[in-house]
RNA sequence: GGGCCUGUAGCUCAGUUAGGUUAGAGCGCACGCCUGAUAAGCGUGAGGUCGGUAGUUCAAAUCUACCCAGGCCCA
């Protein structure tokens, strides 16, 4: 006869009082054979196994906007301690790619758990507008269209790299919310708002009023087709002849008796670049010889007798170039014994009559020419950096041009390169004055690679330009920004050290930018002095007219409405270069910080990428030590950079870039969360296909974990609540547990270790939940009567669970935990975001107990074990099916006291003995003294809880039950009768 | 070439600061079990010259030097 089943399935455990709906019939007419299964608590949830975040993820955002996720935060936390995380904005072109993945995703990790360890995380992200790419981009389309940028009106262009950002701004916050990120989207703030941009105008102003501004000049790529100057990026390199020059500078003074009457040799691809000539470098650990030429060839210019020195290496080239057939060495010499040393131009008594001094330089090689640079500071960038750290000056030698200036002696007016970029005849009319002079030593010519303007294509010089500067010095910038570095917490510590370097070292910051997207230098300089004109007044009206007009005010606007009454316009020179952009960046803390309400100066922490030592985390510190006399961040967390499978850099050309929105879309933005804190995000990371397989795979764990606690958890009620005294002890030790990862969680959070924390909690899920805790208690959760002591005792831990794991992981699994939150608790404004981490009592934490039983867990795996072997053996399947006989010493025996092993082994039944095992007996290694003989359990199988018992066949009625499934089913039936 | 950093099982990481038992974990993989978490769950197992070489030491993943590979920033 077939059994009928009952008109549901399993039992529906509805809202507190928790009772089970009617099961099929009678307990009296359930023949020997029933089905039990519908007699189950069996977990029910709508909490889905698989999770189709591609698809969910967007529903949750979209629930986050209606119900004013963000703002609900702020007003919850009201009051509350302050964590301010500033972000570094990143540039407004392009698309996300992985490393702006990386680097939002972990400041709203961090974001999100400072918010949950009970602070007010405000977070309020931007964006950097300025700046080179985005003009290019907008000439880009000029060039398209055939317009010339040059004749369009400076506020048309301005006007289009606007829209051009604005543009950006918006795909780039669509992308950065799909990941999950929370923060004042409405609200961002950008370096190009007007008030931004007045108020980086009155930051600049500081450094006007306190004297640290200056004119200065330094050397740049320049094109003399087109007269500007050329950044990195335009630049092209093209092979190229260039004549080269050997020349002798006579030495004047030096230390070593020997260098008297002796010249120094030089070798230059830019004969025209020897009227810059203000200084020699050598390298202090190259070996230099002093050699005394003995024969020549014929067509040599040098004669026998002269004393020449060269560096050891490139020596046997050069004398050949120089024709010297024959020569002995007079004297050897380290670099350093050159300190000091001091010789005269090859022109001297033309025009050319000051000392040219011997400079250490660390970038001088032996690779090519004589182991001696020429140093002509306004020709080259480290000549400049060389000459300017020794207090040489820079000479202004040619013009737009590229011609020279009326004060050069000997060469005025000759060009370095004609108009349409040819050769000029500056370098021919250098070579004539030099052999004139009797040091030319050879010349030559050499075909190499040198840089072209990317749009004329035309070769480009090194020329020297004035350039706007703050003093490193001047009013102890550097010293306030050592002292400001030394104040400030870096993670990982290593970052001290890199930006401490950098600032020791780095010369006077270059501030301006012949260019026309950016914040004006807003200066006016005195025609007669050359100085910058220093009033508040005059700062604070060109301020207030950007706040009102944009910073276009001062491309636009009448200088007189700023200069005042009482100044001639006249005598004023209106400064029209731009700032560099990391000033614009650099001055955030500004006009984000200190003046949005809801937020604090100092920031909490800045994060970014490495790089952003040399970047935003340097010129904010030089901004706000120069401004303010300290850092505008308390902390700053370093992240490595994002690399192939392989650990390689990541290019299109290798076809080895992963795009965070394919992740997203085909595993979803939880997925790729994870993937952040599954590694040290403090070096570099990889990622590729299997990496993000990886990921899904401990997904899935979690949520399956989160999906038991939801389906054991279907109508848990307060009153089903049970004290943690009146639980056994196997509960007691996950609230222990639970204490332990409680600490862990809140220390992992206070140190930025994220990664720690979720191998924690994954650890805890697999290990001690899914294969101990879970495993052991779905029996009693299953089987165990509705209202048992042991199944109300696990589900308020299960409950527990719930709460604290869904907490901890919110900052993480941002979606999951959120969906996984509301199927229990679907309130209309509910989200899991809006809770602090559970308060876990110090009660919890019972020392002793897990010593016990990490005994219990030692003994368990030698039971497992020897049921492994038992299966192997076919003489078991299930576990239910055996009986072990545990023999152990009486202390271990001992610890088991109150404990049933059958439970804890998920057997039928289990033996403890105190004593050595048979020999026969199943041993493990690693846990000696335990032993474990499996036998077969004796009686029959319960229908209901598949444990074989003795017992089973003794009830009457339900003889094919077990005692206490037999009760089980019969209150079911009672209430059920009830319900009916 | 210089500064900072990294290299431990297929993957992600512990362990290196203060050298000391057969180098650990999770995942993956293989095999098996279960079929009442089921495109799940459980168990067992295999898998590592600790980037390489040389050295210091009774003893090195750990300290030193050099080399190789890779990253960021400079040049």
């Amino acid at each position: 006869m077939p059994v009928r089943r009952g008109t549901g399935a399993a039992p529906r455990i509805g809202g507190p009082p928790s009772f089970p709906v009617p099961v099929s019939r009678p307990p009296e007419t359930v023949p020997m054979t029933a089905d039990y299964k519908s007699t189950l608590f069996l977990p029910e949830t709508g909490f889905p196994m698989r999770a189709g975040l591609p698809r969910r993820e967007p529903e949750i955002l979209a629930r986050w906007e209606e119900i004013g996720l963000f703002g609900l935060l702020r007003e919850d936390s009201r009051g509350r301690e302050k964590f301010i995380l500033h972000d570094g904005p990143p540039y407004a072109n392009g698309h996300l790619h992985i490393g702006h993945a990386l680097n939002k995703i972990l400041k709203d990790v961090i974001n999100r758990s400072q918010q949950m360890l009970g602070k007010d995380a405000n977070y309020v992200p931007g964006w950097d507008c300025h700046g080179l790419p985005i003009e290019w981009m907008i000439e880009e389309r000029y060039r398209a269209a055939g317009r010339n940028k040059d004749e369009v009106p400076i506020v048309e262009f301005r006007r289009e790299c606007r829209e051009f950002a604005d543009k950006w701004i918006d795909i780039q916050r669509e992308e950065f919310k799909r990941l999950g990120v929370i923060g004042d989207w409405d609200n961002p703030y950008t370096t190009m708002t007007f008030a931004a941009e007045a108020q980086i105008v009155r930051e600049l102003g500081k450094f006007v009023m306190s004297g640290e501004l200056y004119r200065g000049s330094k050397p740049v790529m320049w094109s003399c087709v087109e007269k500007t100057a050329l950044a990195e990026a335009e630049i092209e390199y093209h092979d190229r002849a260039s004549p080269t020059i050997d020349v002798a500078f006579p030495v004047i003074a030096a230390r070593a008796p020997e260098l008297e009457g002796a010249e120094v040799a030089i070798w230059t691809t830019t004969p025209w670049t020897i009227p810059g000539n203000r200084a020699i470098a050598y390298g202090d650990g190259l070996d230099y010889r002093l050699i005394e030429v003995t024969r020549t060839g014929a067509a040599s210019g040098v004669a026998p007798g002269r004393r020449i020195v060269l560096a050891a290496g490139p020596m046997e080239d050069a004398l050949a170039r120089c024709g010297v057939s024959g020569h002995r060495e007079v004297a050897r010499f380290r670099g350093a014994d050159l300190e000091g040393a001091v010789c005269r131009h090859p022109l001297r008594g033309r025009g050319y009559d000051f000392d040219v001094p011997l400079l250490e330089g660390d970038h001088v090689t032996t690779e090519q020419g004589t182991g001696f640079v020429h140093i002509a500071p306004g020709h080259g960038a480290e000549d400049w950096a060389l000459g300017t750290r020794h207090g040489v000056e820079t000479p202004h030698t040619v013009d737009e041009d590229g011609r020279y200036l009326d004060h050069v002696p000997l060469f005025a007016g000759a060009r370095v390169l004609t108009g349409d970029g040819g050769e000029g005849d500056a370098n021919g009319r250098v070579i004539a004055a030099l052999a004139e002079s009797g040091c030319l030593l050879a010349k030559g010519r050499l075909v190499h690679s040198y840089p072209h303007s990317w749009r004329s294509k035309a070769p480009l010089i090194f020329r020297n330009t004035s350039q706007w500067f703050v003093s490193m010095e001047s009013n102890g910038l550097r010293d306030k920004a050592l002292a400001a570095i030394d104040a400030t917490r870096w993670v990982p510590p290593s970052g001290h050290a890199r930006i401490r370097g950098m600032i020791e070292t780095r010369p006077d910051w270059v501030l301006s930018r012949q260019r026309a997207w950016g914040v004006p230098i807003a200066v006016f300089v005195h025609k007669e002095t050359g100085e910058a004109l220093r009033d508040r007044a005059v700062i604070d009206r060109i301020a207030d007219a950007v706040e009102k007009e944009g910073a276009d005010a001062w491309f636009a606007g009448d200088p007189r409405r700023f200069l005042g009454d009482g100044r001639d316009a006249g005598d004023y020179e209106q400064v029209f270069d731009i700032l560099d952009v990391w000033f614009d960046s650099g001055s955030t803390h500004s006009f984000v910080l200190e003046r949005r309400p809801g937020l604090a100066w100092p920031a909490s922490l800045y994060l970014e990428g490495s790089d952003q030592h040399r970047g935003w985390f340097h010129s904010s510190l030089l901004e706000a030590a120069g401004t303010r006399g300290r850092a505008p961040y308390d902390a700053v967390l370093t992240h490595g950079f994002v690399l192939d499978g392989e650990g390689r850099k990541m290019s299109k050309s290798l076809g080895n870039v992963v795009a965070p929105q394919d992740v997203v879309e085909q595993y979803g933005a939880d997925i790729l969360r994870l993937w952040v804190v599954s590694a040290d995000y403090g070096e570099d990371l990889r990622i590729g296909p299997e990496i993000v397989r990886r990921q899904a795979d401990s997904y899935r764990r979690l949520r399956n974990t989160m999906r038991f606690l939801l389906g054991n958890l279907a109508g848990f009620g307060e009153d089903e609540r049970l004290d943690p005294a009146a639980m056994p002890e196997l509960e007691r030790w996950v609230l222990h547990r639970l204490w332990e990862i409680d600490r862990l969680v809140r220390k992992a959070c206070d140190d930025f270790d994220f990664h720690a924390l979720f191998v924690a909690l994954h650890t805890f899920c697999a290990t001690d939940l899914s294969a101990f805790y879970f495993d052991i208690r779905k029996d009693a959760l299953y089987c165990d009567p509705l209202n048992g002591t042991r199944r109300r005792a696990c589900r308020t831990v299960l409950d527990t669970l719930f709460s604290c794991l869904t907490a901890w992981l919110a900052p993480i699994l941002c979606f999951t935990t959120e969906e996984a939150w509301l199927q229990r608790f679907p309130g209309e404004k509910e989200s899991v975001h809006r809770r602090v981490f559970p308060e876990v009592p110090e009660s919890w934490r019972d020392d002793a107990l897990a010593a016990k039983w990490r005994t219990v867990r030692r003994l368990r795996r030698v039971v497992t074990g020897a049921l492994e072997v038992a299966r192997r053996e076919k003489r078991i399947g299930s576990s239910l099916q055996a009986h072990p006989a545990v023999h152990a010493d009486a202390a271990d025996i001992a610890a088991l006291d109150g404990l049933d092993m059958a439970e804890i082994a998920i057997a039928s039944r289990a033996t403890l003995v105190a004593g050595a095992g048979p020999s026969a007996a199943f041993r493990l290694d690693d846990a000696p003294g335990v032993s474990v003989v499996v036998k077969l359990a004796d009686g029959g199988r319960c229908e209901r809880c598949w444990m074989v018992l003795e017992e089973v066949g003794s009830d009457p009625v339900m003889g094919d039950l077990c005692t206490r499934c037999a009760g089980a089913v019969a209150e079911i039936a009672d209430v059920s009768e009830v319900v009916t």
